[in-house]
RNA sequence: GCGGGAGUAGCUCAGGGGUAGAGCAUUAGCUUCCCAAGCUAAGGGCCGUGGGUUCGAUUCCCAUCUCCCGCUCCA
């Protein structure tokens, strides 16, 4: 049911133009897509969306629009360089991934583990008299255990050093480990994921020239900290907000856009005083639920979700999670990233990243708290949960089905359409037009004779237009159209020099800040 | 990456060893005053790609690419 309902969505958003395939005349390319123009319009207003609400609104956090291509050392200090680069391998026999790095470094531990038992037996032995190096050395089983430790894990220290995965495949078969599942040996080759792309500056490669496409925006806020801080005259707490591409060597690309090698970001790093960091992750929580609920997204398809593994740089870490047609994922990240990364890039830079409070007369690294939401994944949960097939009566009267987008108003592609009643008539298609060519300065409206009026209602429900404008004779004696509104199907009569008011006030991203 | 499923018109799909069909959609014309209307006509597919078997492959076999589901990963 609900993975027939993922497919309309992939199909109906190919059909009316929201998504394509990247290069699909040559085959696609996995894990990249394309926004047509409507999924154009769509995101343009959903970043609008977050612009207004993050920037506009809050006078203490401005923009930033940083490169995508940045110096290497960026991802050496952020940690993406060493942490991003996991060995993996597969059990054969149960097809279960891990890390090989992860899997030698437990199996090293055990052996260890070993040795301290046995220690531990004698130092109870022997109690005062005890000698815990010269028994080390002369008990033959503990010294093999250390022995055999040390060398195992010299071999593991070379190998992950020189990224030699042939070497890290002949650790794991010396130690003997099993899949904990199937309790199998047999292993496939250990294969290296890195999680950045790379290009290269200038015409010659080589390691100096050797660039990585950003994996994540938020770097390019933390190494203009202080730019922005002092162009804008900030003072603690502030925000940075940006929204632009990164990109990520995925392992599997799957479900759409929801897990893409190209995506763009909507991230805000706001900067804080040491100690009230915990605070303000608990505002950002609820200020940023807040923003999705307002879309009219119902409470049941959105919740928190906590990190219980915290990655390398944060010390609380929030999921809002959206229940996509594949289940609850994460939407948006809340992470409170402590001073890790502007701390790692002032020890790597030598350049002091710190802030001057004037109050109480110091120097400081502040704690960041990041907000980041995948404006893909912001994209296609909108779209699942405007898309809807329902039961509408038709011309007699009998039930027929619609495929409706029910978007906000305010996010909609095309915000109005305006339909002379009948196309062979020049009055009303001249009139239509005259009305057509005044809105179109306001915002995106669309103009369509073609067709009986009630395919082309359809049609705007399909890509989510909320207001229909028709021109009937009635127009040309009293300047009155009617205007329907998609989800209601109501249509009510108005005077033409009200449409613009009308649409105007239903498009209104106010409403989304009540 | 592994296992399973799928790829035929813009979309949803049928078919089948002798170079292809339907519905909807698209375009044009006529008709029609309000929720997928009717009539007429047109355009559009080397049946994902490459190889093999065959007199002949879109159909059978192999490989590859892409998508979906599961495993795995996710700053």
């Amino acid at each position: 049911m609900s993975a027939d309902l993922f497919k309309d969505i992939v199909s109906h958003s190919k059909e009316y133009g929201f998504i394509f395939q990247s290069s699909e005349i040559y085959d696609g390319l996995s894990g990249v897509y394309d926004y047509g123009s409507y999924g154009v319009e769509l995101k343009n207003n959903i970043k609008a969306y977050w612009w207004k609400a993050m920037v506009q609104n809050h006078e203490n956090i401005v923009g930033l629009d940083s490169a995508i291509m940045m110096h290497p050392l960026i991802w050496k200090a952020s940690g993406h360089v060493d942490a991003f680069n996991d060995p993996l391998v597969d059990s054969k026999a149960s097809q279960k991934r891990y890390r090989a790095d992860v899997m030698i470094e437990e199996a090293l531990e055990k052996i260890m583990a070993k040795a301290d038992k046995e220690i531990e037996k004698a130092r109870k032995r022997f109690g005062d008299a005890f000698d815990e190096n010269k028994y080390k050395t002369e008990n033959p089983r503990v010294a093999e255990y250390i022995q055999q430790y040390n060398t195992i894990n010299q071999k593991f220290v070379d190998a992950m050093g020189k990224g030699d995965m042939p070497a890290l495949k002949a650790v794991i078969e010396e130690l003997e480990i099993a899949d904990p599942v199937s309790g199998s040996r047999e292993w496939t080759d250990v294969r290296q994921f890195n999680l950045m792309f790379h290009t290269q500056l200038g015409n010659i490669a080589g390691e100096e020239g050797k660039l990585y496409l950003r994996p994540e925006t938020a770097q390019g806020i933390f190494v203009n900290f202080l730019n922005v801080q002092k162009t804008t005259r900030q003072k603690l707490p502030f925000g940075i907000a940006q929204i632009g591409k990164a990109f990520r060597n995925e392992i599997i690309a799957r479900q759409f856009i929801f897990r893409m090698r190209e995506f763009e970001q909507m991230e805000m790093q706001y900067f804080v005083q040491p100690g009230t960091e915990m605070e303000w992750y608990n505002y950002w929580k609820e200020t940023r639920m807040k923003w999705h609920r307002a879309l009219g997204t119902p409470e049941s398809k959105l919740r928190f979700h906590d990190h219980e593994n915290l990655a390398h740089y944060a010390n609380a870490a929030v999921d809002v999670q959206f229940d996509f047609p594949f289940g609850f994922k994460e939407l948006e990240g809340v992470h409170s990233r402590t001073d890790f990364d502007l701390r790692s890039h002032q020890e790597l830079s030598g350049k002091k990243l710190q802030y001057f409070d004037p109050e109480t007369n110091e120097s400081y690294v502040p704690y960041v708290v990041e907000t980041s939401v995948g404006l893909d994944r912001m994209f296609l949960a909108l779209l699942s949960n405007a898309y809807t097939e329902e039961n509408v009566p038709d011309a007699d009267g009998k039930d027929s089905t619609r495929i409706v987008l029910k978007f906000h108003p305010a996010l909609a592609p095309v915000k109005c359409a305006i339909l002379p009643l009948l196309k062979n008539n020049d009055d009303l298609t001249g009139l239509a037009r005259k009305i057509f060519d005044d809105l179109k300065f306001n915002f995106l409206c669309q103009y369509d004779e073609k067709d009986a009026i009630g395919r082309r209602y359809r049609r705007q429900d399909a890509i989510g237009t909320p207001y229909c404008v028709t021109i009937d004779h009635q127009s040309l004696e009293d300047q009155t159209v009617t205007i329907r509104e998609r989800d209601t199907l109501k249509q009510e009569r108005i005077h033409m020099s009200k449409i613009r008011e009308i649409v105007a006030d239903g498009i209104d991203f106010r409403h989304l800040f009540a």
